[in-house]
DNA sequence: TTAAGAGTAGACAGATCGGTCTACTTTTAA
DNA sequence: TTAAAAGTAGACCGATCTGTCTACTCTTAA
């Protein structure tokens, strides 16, 4: 039964994104688990490796969020609206698979763990570049520059809603991406 | 004689900036420092307290690097392009002051010390005020707009440089910036 | 001169860290 | 039915954490 497994994921990811990495050692994730420290590790070979599991889960669930979000956008404009809308929305808390917001997960794992060759930084590289495509696929505009902008844009919102406490303004990065976006259709 | 004084806060800076907060501890402190334990405790109250007088050391460096960086600008566009190329050289490693690139300090700290409440959060959100302030003067264009925009590319830039470990597209913030500026001035 | 402040080395305390291990019970699938 | 796999509680390991303390030395300004 992988049911174990799961939960000790679900928990370990919770307080991770709420609390950070380093801060919360592995007997706390037991207690909030009600899981025995054999059990974590018969399932799983060292703190890292849960880690890892928990930026696996929490890729997945961000991924079909966003995908949901995005697929009934019918026009690049519309795309640039659901995009910071959604993220807008995440950041002052309404969507309630992602969790209460504390910023990116991804951009915060890859602080705490920033060695170049860490497996758990290379994967923060890995969502992001996933999320991107996801993007790129949304947009008709087949424009490099106008996907860098965007995203540019995204990073810029997560990060400074994260530092200030207070969702920063979704409407700027709608004007500045779709203003970006006519002047590449003229 | 508050040389030592000096010295822990340089050392401290170093290794926090480089390696993380939490994952340093005050004994390493110490032996890169080489100075005694007592000598820390008189000085500083506590590691919290260590921890805030190296961010305000490391505000006041970055705060006159990007002074000195921006006020040779003489119109919006310079300042635009003196901004977004200096944190492109920053984030090649080529600002010496600033030390080797491991993304922005205060976003650094405040994922690591995110309860609302925590000083040190606190200060993070001070020294983001007082670079946007920086950046509002060097403006012409006084616009909310323009400014928050500037601001969110800058934070993008950062950010996305940081994770991906390599510096991101300062052409594309300079471009889409000066797009938004003539926009306004029509 | 002398008292205070700044410095030294490093033992120590109490807590917590990641991880191992023993001894035992429950579940499950061949 | 039975053997393997998954689970339990929690003692234990060595290491490290922040912070305290003793006992001593050096510097410096009144």
């Amino acid at each position: 039964m992988n049911t174990k497994r799961q939960l000790l994921i679900n928990t370990a990811l919770e307080l991770f994104y709420q609390q950070g990495i380093h801060v919360i050692g592995i007997n706390e994730v037991l207690k909030q688990s009600g899981i025995a420290k054999k059990t974590l590790y018969h399932h799983f070979d060292s703190k890292d490796a849960l880690i890892l599991a928990a930026l696996q889960q929490r890729h997945e669930v961000f991924y079909q969020w966003l995908e949901s979000k995005l697929n009934q956008a019918d026009s690049d404009e519309s795309m640039i609206e659901a995009l910071f809308y959604a993220l807008e929305s995440w950041v002052s808390g309404k969507e309630s698979v992602l969790g209460h917001f504390r910023g990116c997960f991804f951009v915060n794992s890859a602080v705490e763990f920033s060695a170049a060759d860490s497996q758990i930084a290379q994967y923060c590289q890995y969502h992001k570049a996933q999320v991107k495509k996801l993007i790129g696929q949304g947009l008709q505009k087949q424009s490099i520059y106008l996907l860098d902008m965007v995203c540019l844009l995204k990073e810029g919102f997560i990060s400074q809603s994260h530092v200030n406490q207070q969702a920063a303004d979704a409407q700027a990065c709608i004007n500045t991406a779709k203003l970006a976006l006519k002047t590449l259709s003229e």
